[in-house]
Formats: C-alpha cells, sequence, structure tokens
DNA sequence: ATGAAAGCGCTAACAT
DNA sequence: ATGTTAGCGCTTTCAT
C-alpha cells in the first residue's frame, strides 16, 4: 500500500499543496473553513509528511544525536530517559549513536552523524578520536557533553575529583585507613575518582603507592569481580586482609567486588566497608545498601537537553562547564571500623 | 559550513552526479581509474550521501523501527543491544521509539512511524492499541515481536506459563508448598507468569485462591517492595509468616522483594526461597545470588533480527511464531525447606 | 561507460 | 488567502 502523500490530500481537498502544507505545519493565512476541512481530511487519511522530504528542503531533522557506548551502564541508562524526555518536550526526536568497543566504531558513528543533519549532538560517551571533536567545532553543531568535559565544549558533569575525595573521607571519618580502590582505565573519569582518591589519602597524611587501585577494563560487575580478586591477591589473599575499606569507581564494580568478598567470607560491612559511585536504581535495593556517591541524575539530564536546545536556537552557550553538586548516600555497606 | 554534496565531489571530479552516485553506490560499469579518483575525493572531503534526499527518492530508509517502553528493564536494555548489533550487520539502522505510560503516547509512536519510511519494525512492547496492529498489517511492514506474541504476528518468544511452571515446581520439589507470587497486570506476559504458577500449584495437588498472588503495577524493584509488603499484610505480618517461599515475575521485582524480606529479618534463603526471571545481568552478583528463569537472550535477539531481515528481504516468514527454550538457573536464594 | 534529465514529497518565495 | 513555481540532494531511466 503506497502512502498517501500532500498531493493527495490537496486533490481531495480541491486546494493546492501549499495549503495543505501550512496547515499542516500551523501557519497563519489560512482560511478556517478550509483548515477545518484538511484537518478532517488528515484525520480521516490518516496523512502524515514524509520526514525525509521535509528534512531535505528543511535542511534539518529536528533530531538530536546522543552519542552512548554499545554497552551503556545503568546509569547512562536512567540518564539517557531523562535527556530523551526532555528533549521530546523540546519538539526534537532522538537518535541514537551507540558506540561499539572496536576502532572503526568511532568513525563510523561520526559518518552516520554527518549524514544525518542532525540539529544537535549529546555525548554520553567520551570519544577518543580527535577527528570527531574537529567536525564538531568545524560545523558548529551544537554539542553538550554529558558527565564528561572536553575542551572548548559545552559539558555538564560533577565535579569528579572532590566527589570521590567525599566518598574516601566518609571511609576515614569511619576510622578507616588502609583501603583500596577499583576503578577503570576507559574514560576520563575513572582517572578522575581515582584521582580524588590519592588526594584523600594524602590529605589524610595516609601513606598510599599506586598498588592501592586496580584499572580494570569495563565499568562492569563482572570486571569488579576480576578486581576485587586481583587485590586480595596483591594484598596477600583474604586470610591475611589487612584493609578494611573499598572503594568502587562505579556501582557496578561495587556490586562484582561485594560478591567476591561474600564468596571468600568477608562481611560488608561488618569486615569491610564498601563505596560505589553513580547511585544507580538498585543500589538502594541491593544487600547490602550500597553506600554511594549520587550524581543528580535528574538535573543532569535536564541541564543537558536545556544547554543543547539553548544552542540549537541560538542562546550561546558554547564551551560553558556547569558542575552540578553531587551528594554522599549513606547507607549500610559502610560502618565505622570497630578494632 | 555547509556540508559538502555529491554535485560538489562531481564538479571536482569534472565528473556528473551520476557516476558519483554510482561509485558510492558500488555499481558497476564505472571506469576503474575515474572510481578510484572519486573515491579519493570522497575521502579527502569526508563527503557522506544526504540521508533524507537517499530516502526520499529510494522510498526506504534502511532503518528498523524498535519499539521499547520508555521505562525498559534490564532484561530488555540487553536484548535490544543484541538486536541492534544484528541488524547493523545486515546493513540496517535503528530507531528508537520510546513507548510512555501515557495513553496518547501510543499514537505518537504510530504516527512517527508512518512517517519514517521504516524497512522494519520490532517490537519489545505490548501496544495496547488494536489501530497500531492494523497499520501494521494493512501497510504490509515487515513486524517481528520479540518477547510477546500477537496474532498473524511473526513472533520470537520462550514459554511463559512453562517457565513458570518449571520455576514453580524447583520450589515444590524443594519442599515448599506454602508459596506466594508477585507478578504484574500490565503485560500479557505477567498473567502467564501468574496462570503458570496457579498450573504449578494445581499439578501438586496445593490447594490455592486468588490471594496468593499480587499483582503489581510496574516490574520494578520499587513494585517488588510494594508487592512484598502487601503480601505480608494479607499473610498477617511477618511474626506469623507460614509461607515460605516466593516467585517474582521478574528479576527486579526479586529484588526488591528481598529488600523488604531482608528488612524485616526474613532470611533469603534460610527462611523464604526466593525464584525471580529474566536472569538480568545483576542476577547472579547479587547476595544471595539469585535463582531465575533464562530467557536465551542472546538468541531471541538474533532469531529477532534474522526474522525480521527474512522478511525485509522477501522470504515470506510472517505469523511464524518461535518459541524458543528457558532454562531455571538455580542459585543462592533457594534452598530445600527444612522442617 | 557516462551524462542529461526527470522526479521523489515537501516548503517557501513569489505572484496574484 | 491561495496557487504556481522552483529547488532541496539524490537515484535512475534513457540516451549516447
Amino acid at each position: 500500500m503506497r502512502d498517501i502523500n500532500i498531493k493527495d490530500i490537496a486533490r481531495q481537498a480541491g486546494m493546492s499543496a501549499s495549503t495543505v502544507s501550512r496547515v499542516v505545519n500551523g501557519k497563519k493565512h489560512v482560511n478556517s473553513e478550509k483548515r477545518e476541512q484538511i484537518l478532517k481530511l488528515i484525520e480521516e487519511t490518516g496523512y502524515v509528511p514524509n520526514k525525509a522530504a521535509r528534512n531535505m528542503v528543511l535542511k534539518r531533522s529536528f533530531t538530536v544525536g546522543i552519542v552512548i557506548p554499545d554497552t551503556f551502564n545503568m546509569f547512562q541508562r536512567q540518564l539517557f530517559s531523562i535527556i530523551e524526555r526532555h528533549l521530546e518536550s523540546f519538539g526534537y526526536h532522538t537518535l541514537f549513536f551507540f558506540v561499539k568497543f572496536e576502532d572503526q566504531s568511532e568513525e563510523a558513528c561520526l559518518n552516520r552523524l554527518k549524514a544525518e543533519k542532525l540539529d544537535g549532538v549529546i555525548m554520553l560517551h567520551e570519544i577518543k578520536n580527535p577527528v570527531f571533536y574537529e567536525y564538531l567545532s568545524k560545523t558548529g553543531l551544537p554539542v553538550v557533553t554529558s558527565t564528561f568535559h572536553y575542551p572548548g565544549i559545552s559539558a555538564i558533569h560533577v565535579n569528579e575529583e572532590q566527589a570521590s575525595r567525599d566518598a574516601v573521607n566518609h571511609l576515614i571519618n569511619l576510622g578507616h585507613r588502609n583501603i583500596l580502590m577499583i576503578s577503570g582505565d576507559g574514560f576520563t573519569f575513572g582517572r578522575q575518582r581515582a584521582e580524588g582518591f590519592f588526594q584523600a589519602l594524602t590529605e589524610a597524611d595516609i601513606p598510599w603507592d599506586e598498588s592501592r587501585v586496580v584499572y580494570v577494563r569495563h565499568y562492569t560487575p563482572e570486571f569488579g569481580m576480576y578486581g576485587m580478586r586481583e587485590l586480595l591477591l596483591r594484598s596477600g589473599g583474604s586470610g591475611k586482609r589487612t584493609w578494611t575499606a573499598l572503594f568502587a569507581a562505579t556501582d557496578e564494580l561495587a556490586i562484582g567486588a561485594i560478591r567476591v568478598l561474600t564468596d571468600e567470607g568477608i562481611r560488608v560491612p561488618e569486615d569491610v566497608s564498601v563505596v560505589g559511585f553513580d547511585d544507580i536504581d538498585i543500589a538502594k535495593y541491593i544487600v547490602p545498601q550500597l553506600t554511594t556517591v549520587s550524581q543528580p541524575l535528574t538535573e543532569i539530564g535536564e541541564r543537558t537537553a536545556l544547554t543543547l536546545y539553548r544552542q540549537i536556537t541560538g542562546g550561546n552557550t558554547k564551551g560553558d562547564e556547569m558542575i552540578l553538586p553531587h551528594k554522599l548516600i549513606i547507607r549500610e555497606s559502610t560502618r565505622a571500623l570497630n578494632r
């Protein structure tokens, strides 16, 4: 069945395509009787304007691209739902660009980006290839990065180092001094969170060396298990454990780590306190409820969408960096060191 | 900066747009020297064909729509990643249609669907409005439903009733007879899983009435908590507990339920055994590791993508229903009733 | 093997 | 207020 087009409507109404177009786009200067008639016809026929044709002549798509890792975690999953909702309320559709782990994926993503005539781009994923950013700045395409920062591009994020320091200080205030960390080497935030960890130790005059942190490949429970096992190995096995607290760069890492600890007969929080990061949805349901750093998900999503919208509609916010407040959420997985 | 188009390339190469088009689309009948020259030019300039123009003339978009609930859970999240990957390997892009809880969202979704000139649609969400299905069958648009079935539409899913029966039988075999269930009223699978629950009880000659199942609004941990509290209330509070096992229609429901049980001082699995459904990623990491029914995620994703691809490319598979095998995964959250 | 020309469905400038 | 017309960037006959 051929879809019906604007000319079909025009013909059936006995008017021109222009008039139909005006009605469809809610323009002024059209007789209200004719408007009604056309609207009725549209309703009856189920006519919907062909988007490709529309995009072509308008040279835009009313669509915003969201660049997100293929393996997006629950934090990102929640974030993009919020962003998608806000964008929709601004009248934009959302097109996802899943970046896979493979190298050429970034390039493929860029090519699709070019072909789409997007109105703007939101990046929830830290692309490595500088060509990507060059293209964005060269074309002047509105962009905002969410949860990380790239020079010259508007960004919405928390202060990662400070947030980590707060998490670690919570542990220190609880009396812990021998603290380990699992982080990842994939993205900037992994290094920033580790940096905050070291800063907190330094400020508390706790001696440390690099071996206190293990860097894993992905921020998933599975890699949390790997990281925890490695840390256990480094510290001479669970029998000779002298450390009493663990900071994980993401909640999912923490969940994996807790799994290993539990299997080893090490109780959380009785034997070891654990802090995560992100405050993903399930953090408050699992046993033990996870103490974690909460990023203001809703606000990040809102501000990201709004900042992009402002850029698209001309308010020049390009390059602004917005740091939103994080919050330490103390739950059951941490407690005072009993000694 | 204006994006460059096919004419720019043609002019720079001193050839016609037709030739460039042939090269871009890998057609025969073009001098290999000229082909090289054009390819080089494309490389240098970073030219990418305008998708809207291409879609318009071709009357298709090489894009598949995926209809998915706005609040998609982790199971769906994993599923759609797999589907997206496969579709991409077939040369199709993916466009997401998030259906929100509000009523008019389904209609809005249908309108967008119409405007997009999609090559096919995959539904991971059970749309209620019959107009939706009418449109699909009227246009002959390839469609596959995944994880549920609608008459006349190709479907890939497990046998929900049987899977539930298996889960409940596992509890029964462990000696449990007083078993409760949390399900949802939102979608068909919620009713099917409850149906399987009742069937298993009947088969084991365990008397039951409807009050053994509580139906909650969403399949989330939060609603798992509500459901568990309601069940506790119905059975006279945690003090007078006589039931010993719980079947939750999704793992997320189970996680919320376990949270409430833990808060009430009821231990899992020592006091109460819990079975979930879906085998979401974290099910094997949480404490206790969740016994659950695993849907063959990878295979469902593969078959869904493949079935749609076959429909698009003419192999007539329309209306086929494919039932894939589920598997009971026994972990730590269930154990034999000790009495 | 290549180019000229038509046309996809739509919007907007222009004319009336 | 409404219709006519041109043109968006591309593919595809149809000539040559």
